[in-house]
Order: C-alpha cells, then sequence, then structure tokens
DNA sequence: ATTAGCACTCGGAGAGTATGAGTGCTAACA
DNA sequence: TGTTAGCACTCATACTCTCCGAGTGCTAAT
C-alpha cells in the first residue's frame, strides 16, 4: 500500500480521536503534503479497501474498525513516557498496600482517573498457589465459619448454618483432618473426586459433616475462580461514543463473564482489542486494551482499559505498560523475601 | 380546609404518579364529582396555598413537595396485600440465608427489582454484639491475617505486613492474651484506651506487636461502623424525573454518608422523607421510604427505598412494611435457637 | 356556590429555509 | 501521468415560522 495512503490514514484516525468527528480532506492537509483534492481521492480510495467510512455522503470520513486495526498494529507513534509524568503514575500507585490485590486495584484506579475510562483487573486464578490454612470455627449455635488462606495470601471465609450441633469430637476431628490432608495443596487440585474422598473418609461423621464439607468445597472453587473487578464503570456512562443504554445494560448484567471473554487471552501481552472482536459486541464502539503482569516469573493477571474505540492509544497504552511492569517489579521484590509459594 | 380541595389534591396527586405528566382539570373530573370550572377554582387556591405549582401558564398542575407531604401523611389509602402478594414477595426472600446479612441483601434486592428504585439496607452497628473470636495467624514471610468473629456472625479480617517476622512465642503470647482479653468484650468497647492498654500490656512485645494491634484495632472500629449497601442503583439512571448527570454525580461520590444522613432518624418507624429534607438536596425530586426491622427486640437496622417523588406510595410502603415485618420475625425465631447475643 | 362558554396562553410538533462543511468530477497543469 | 484548482451537488444541522391543542382564568348565566 501506498506510503502516503498509510500517511492520510494515521492524520485522520489521529485527527477523529482528538476530536470525535469526521475527518476531512481540508484538516489532513495540515498533516500531509498534498492539496485537498488528491487527499480526497486518496480517501476515496481507502474508503474502497474498507479502511474508512462516511456516516453521509457530504460528510468527512471516520476510521473503520479495519482502520483501527491497521492503525494500532503499524501507523501509531507511541509516546513515550517524560520523567514527570512516570513519577505521576508511581505517586498513584499503592506501594504500601499488603496484599498483591490492593496494589492492582490502585493501578486500576489510577487507571480509570486518568483516562476517563473504566478500568479492570483480572486476577488470573491463582492456581499454582498452595492451602495454607483451613479451619472451621464455631460461632453461636448451629453456626460456623469455614476459613481458608492460599500461600499467595488469599483469605476468603464463608458462613455455614447446620442442622445440628457438631460435638467436640467432631469438630477436633475435621479440624485435624482438613489440616492434614488438605494444607500445602494446590487449590486447583480440590475437584468432585477431593470431595467424594472427603466425605467416606469422614467415617461416621459423613452425615453431620457432609454440609459443612459441601460448603468448604464450593469455597476451595471461588479460590480458584478467575476475579475481575471493574473501577470507573461510571466513566462508560459520560462518554458520548457510547449508546447510554447499552453501558447501563451493561453494568446491569453480571459483565464478569461479557468483560473475562475478552481479557482471557490478553495474557500472554499487551493488546488491542475491538468490541467487533469480541463476540457479541458487548459494547458497540468500544476497544480494550490489555496488559498483563508477571509475578514469580508467571502471569499472574492482566490489566485493562474499556474504552471507547477513539480512545488516546498513543498516550494511554504507555501508562498501561508502565503499570504492568511496575507492578511486576513490586511483586518480584516482595517475591524475592517470601520463599514459599 | 375543605373536604373537596383535599379529595382534589389527592386526585392529582395519584394521576401524577401514574402519568408523571401536569394533571389537568378534566382528568380530575373522574376522581371528584364537580365541573371542570369548578375544580379549576379549587386547583388555583390549591396553588396558592402552596400544595400545587404549574410549570407554565397553560399547563396542569403538578404537586409540590408540600403536596406530597400532606399526600403521604394524611391523604394516601395504603392498599393491603393480597395473599398472592405475600406469597410473592416471600417468595423473594431467601429464606435460607445463613447470615442476617444476606437475608437483608435479598429482600433489598428484591424491593429494587419490583420497584424499579434503588434499594438500600443500613445494618445499624451491632453494638451490643461481642468479639467471639480473635486470632492472628501467619501467612507468608511477615504476613500475618488478623481476623475477627463476632456473636452476631460478622467475620472480618485484615492482612498485614510486618517489617520482621514474629518469634514463635511473640505469637503464642499475642494470640493468648487476645482471646483471653478481648473474647467475650463488645465490640464497641474497644476504643483507644484499650488499645494503649494492651500497648502496654504486651510488655517487650510491644515494639514489635505494635503495627498488628494498630491494625486490629482498625478492624474493631470497621466492625461497629455503620454499613450500607445499595442495590439496583442502576434503576435510578433509567427514572426520567431525575437528571441523568446528577445521578452519575451522586453515583460516584462515596452515597454512603449521604444516604446515611437521611436513613440515620428512621430508625424508630417507617418513614417518609422527601429531598428537600435531605440536607442538601442529594438528588433533586426524590423520596425516601424506610422501614426499620428488629432483632432481638432492638431495631437492627432499616430497609430503604430511594426513587422519585411519583412512586407509588400506596403499593410500595406495604411492600416494605412487609418485608420488614418478615425480617423481623425470621431473625426471632433464629434467635430462639441461639441464646447468646 | 356552581357551571357553561369563551378568549387567551404557551409548549411542542412539523414544515420550510438557510448554512456550510464536505464531497465527486472535470478540466487544466507540470 | 499524477496533481491540483474549480465548481456543482449533497445533506445534516440549526433556525424560523406556523399551527395545534391542552389547559387556563374570567365572566355571565343558572
Amino acid at each position: 500500500m501506498d506510503s502516503r495512503k498509510l500517511k492520510i490514514l494515521q492524520a485522520v484516525v489521529d485527527e477523529y480521536i482528538v476530536s470525535g468527528e469526521p475527518v476531512g480532506s481540508k484538516a489532513i492537509m495540515k498533516h500531509v503534503k498534498a492539496s485537498s483534492a488528491t487527499i480526497r481521492n486518496e480517501m476515496a480510495e481507502l474508503e474502497k479497501q474498507g479502511y474508512l467510512e462516511q456516516p453521509h455522503t457530504s460528510a468527512g470520513r471516520v476510521p473503520t474498525y479495519t482502520g483501527f486495526r491497521l492503525y494500532v498494529d503499524t501507523l501509531m507513534e507511541r509516546s513515550s513516557l517524560s520523567d514527570d509524568e512516570k513519577r505521576m503514575l508511581d505517586g498513584m500507585l499503592d506501594r504500601n498496600a499488603s496484599t498483591e490485590e490492593e496494589l492492582v486495584s490502585s493501578a486500576s484506579l489510577a487507571l480509570s482517573q486518568l483516562t476517563k475510562c473504566a478500568s479492570v483487573v483480572a486476577s488470573s486464578a491463582p492456581k499454582f498457589s498452595l492451602i495454607s490454612k483451613v479451619e472451621v470455627i464455631p460461632t453461636g449455635k448451629r453456626m460456623y465459619v469455614i476459613l481458608m488462606i492460599t500461600s499467595g495470601g488469599t483469605i476468603k471465609n464463608k458462613v455455614c448454618r447446620l442442622e445440628f450441633d457438631l460435638t467436640n469430637d467432631q469438630l477436633q476431628f475435621l479440624d485435624s483432618y482438613l489440616s492434614e490432608h488438605l494444607e500445602g495443596v494446590p487449590v486447583d487440585e480440590i475437584s468432585d473426586e477431593t470431595f467424594e474422598k472427603l466425605k467416606t473418609a469422614m467415617g461416621a461423621y459423613m452425615m453431620s459433616l457432609t454440609p459443612l464439607l459441601s460448603e468448604l468445597f464450593t469455597l476451595a472453587k471461588e479460590m480458584t475462580a478467575q476475579d475481575i473487578k471493574l473501577s470507573g464503570a461510571k466513566n462508560l456512562l459520560t462518554c458520548k461514543d457510547f449508546d447510554q443504554t447499552e453501558i447501563i445494560n451493561f453494568l446491569d448484567s453480571d459483565n464478569r463473564r461479557e468483560i473475562m471473554r475478552f481479557v482471557d487471552d490478553s495474557f500472554s501481552g499487551l493488546q488491542v482489542t475491538f468490541s467487533p472482536e469480541h463476540d457479541g459486541f458487548v459494547i458497540h464502539n468500544s476497544s480494550v486494551i490489555t496488559a498483563p503482569f508477571k509475578k514469580g516469573g508467571r502471569t499472574a493477571g492482566a490489566l485493562g482499559l474499556i474504552g471507547p474505540m477513539r480512545i488516546d492509544y498513543a498516550k494511554f497504552i504507555p501508562y498501561l505498560e508502565y503499570f504492568s511492569q511496575r507492578i511486576t517489579d513490586l511483586l518480584e521484590e516482595r517475591g524475592e523475601t517470601e520463599e514459599d509459594e
């Protein structure tokens, strides 16, 4: 493809990103040394090739999804971060966060504030992390709390209401059995089979303990479930590129699944995807940028940005990259002092 | 005040609630035996008295806040629930909920779905509940989890990252000290003084344990903090009586405080308040209905509904009352089988 | 005191018009 | 042959104007 045509396409996208309105041939003259007539001819061809489109006959051109794709993949010139910017981004990260989750959340919050978009954190299920503690604690009559902690530092608990109170015997047996057989086991190894095995191992206590075990089992499942957290979702509402009712529906729906779909395969590296590439067009006219972060050498999750297709890629992609790099670094630092996991 | 005038006011409000548009004199004729001219005269007077107002000269009348006040306080005819309705409401309540929180949440969710409004739950801080368990659990290097459970069944935990690892001695000492001196203590008795006392009691361990204690202390504070949960907030966005940007701002702001303000004094009984009565007009044109529920004879929280001023009071107030009654009953039933608290 | 009748008001919908940004095409030019 | 100036054409947007009708207040009759 003609190099001038590419330049024109780039100019159209650049211009469209800042203005949000169809771009005419005259506006392009600032970027490309050619007359408006020439540019018009080229734009007509770019339209035939599917990179641009006209909302109506007498309007300027708007990049199509294919146009954005090309722009992001090869045309765009990423701006690199100034030291000032780096300092600012660093300042927004919560370095005192005591958990990985808090650290990543702070990055997500910062992103959503800086970009006025929604930001998402997908903590990949720490499948490789081990159960470091399981405990059943009686609280009030017939009420029990199951507590589970992993080596990764995740803590979850579940309240369980039984039909009958447990005897001390039962409780002690359960407690010692659980600590002996579950602690040190990778969370993702808790399967239906382990559940069955556990049940039979209870022997005479089986009847009374089964409800507790089943709760314990679902708790373990929740542990391995990939978690997703959205921040700044409200920003999407005020973004005029989106259809408000569509956004409301999106926020209403349980969007975890929806989001997961297009965050999932981003774990290998920075990635930009557009709504036509997301199954079922979750939000029309949107794009998603994701960057993975690592922990102990393995991808531990991803940081994402959900915004309109005309988001300022050149500026925000570096933000995202910087955050994911810093998170990786910080987790590394910490990892050195914790040998388990 | 003239009885016919009251009837007319009632008719205007009734009509306005269903239509959402200014009500003309002709529409009132269906409800009041009088000619449109008579009704017009009366309406003009009601306007002078401040109960009605006209958006513009040639439009019908809209009730003012004062009009709504009078309507809700004395005019309105509450519909009573049919058996079918009761069954439906019962069905929406999660009777298997293992915690009070889950139970009340299910009611709140149901309310927001039925009314297409936002619903709020304010669990009054269970000040009278006791700490039934405090535990410090090591997880990974320098990482500790503080776990606190109250007799009411609330569980909270906090991750704490220390500068140095604790010795077994320190940990054991802390654990036994905490269980001895904190378990059985009402959560709201944990004050700055207890914190100081705790610190000095640590003796030689003080230096190393203080960070943990301070986290423990904030955890206890969080326990007594009144909690508020909003469901169906999105409904407010689609409600055409509200200014969208105002709603977005409201959702953006940390609305707990805002909401608390007008839920707080509702703990004595069912109550309807209007936005002009809420400090700072949190949302223009809104009204809030709240109903308290009890536990062990004491008010334990309130269920609330946030909607437009033209919400269907006659229908929804009974819903709210029914839910709060059922919750009170269910908590009572459970209370009987749990003697503590 | 109530009501029928009437003139008046005013927001909102619809039609017609002007504007101007932007196009495609043609013909001239380097 | 690729580029450009010029021009006629298109069409969304904004604006004005008019009409309509729901609803009012007032007056005079009941």
